[in-house]
DNA sequence: AAATAATATATGTATATACATATATCGATT
DNA sequence: AATCGATATATGTATATACATATATTATTT
């Protein structure tokens, strides 16, 4: 006896998530590639940039990344010299980590490649439905939390 | 000048559904944990499962995966014995994979554990909603491809 | 103040992912 | 049949990701 239905799995919310994620990343990434940044680091320094000296821990909570993947991410844009990283003097534990004038001409310069990706997501479902689906999303993550 | 709307990129597409798509993968690996797969697997062997015989690019496109990503990922199910692995007879490039019988046993055995995880988020959302959502997701597939 | 618990970050390891490119095979053209 | 283009898969390399655990530092308890 085998007849478990295997196929109502077709709609498993994380399967489609991690299938329409593999796609428009690398549908951002296309738009992105001019400025030599991909939607990850994009997307990780441009909140490094809205929260200045934010520390590791913060970056993880405010992304729902586990701490040692933004450990190793933001070595990746400090190597390119688009952050600092330096020693909390209040609490040695801590690193504060901020965006650097390369950096911030880094993201301004992606900025309107990004806006070209998003406005063909958001034009394409229509202004609505695209605050409904952000809307679902953070519903799903207040789920799962 | 450097006065552009950055906090306008906080409702990107891509960095919310990666966002989401890491929390929810977590959410459903503590399910699947006793059945040894994690979600990429198990959302691999399902496929393999439900589309017997199927080749490697094919599988890429059903999942909207680079090829080469299939190519590692199926590896692994092979070492553990959970697919085969054979050059198609009709054409050498090709390869087809299939589920073995302790393959089917172990997506069997993590059924009704994805079923725990898949009915939080269903009955969370409601069912409504929970359709209109993966419509979405697959009218942003087809947006992006 | 010393010991202990709690917290912040880093490191080791493993999987997931894609791009560029190589290799093997097939199909079509000559 | 040999050549050439197309197709299927694999390999090299790099980034993204998380878990288990180690290390360093702070906070608490005795």
């Amino acid at each position: 006896m085998s007849c478990s239905d295997l196929s109502g799995a077709r709609r498993c919310a994380c399967g489609n998530l991690r299938r329409t994620t593999r796609s428009i990343t690398q549908f951002y990434d296309q738009f992105l590639l001019k400025s030599g940044l991909r939607s990850p680091q994009f997307s990780l320094l441009l909140n490094i940039s809205l929260n200045e000296n934010i520390s590791v821990g913060e970056l993880g909570s405010i992304l729902l990344m586990d701490q040692t993947t933004v450990t190793r991410n933001i070595e990746m844009l400090k190597k390119n010299g688009y952050v600092t990283i330096i020693k909390d003097p209040a609490d040695a534990r801590r690193k504060t980590i901020s965006i650097t004038e390369s950096g911030a001409d880094k993201l301004a310069e992606s900025m309107p490649l990004w806006e070209q990706a998003q406005s063909q997501i958001e034009k394409g479902l229509g202004t609505e439905r695209y605050r409904d689906f952000l809307k679902t999303l953070k519903d799903i993550t207040q789920l799962v939390q």
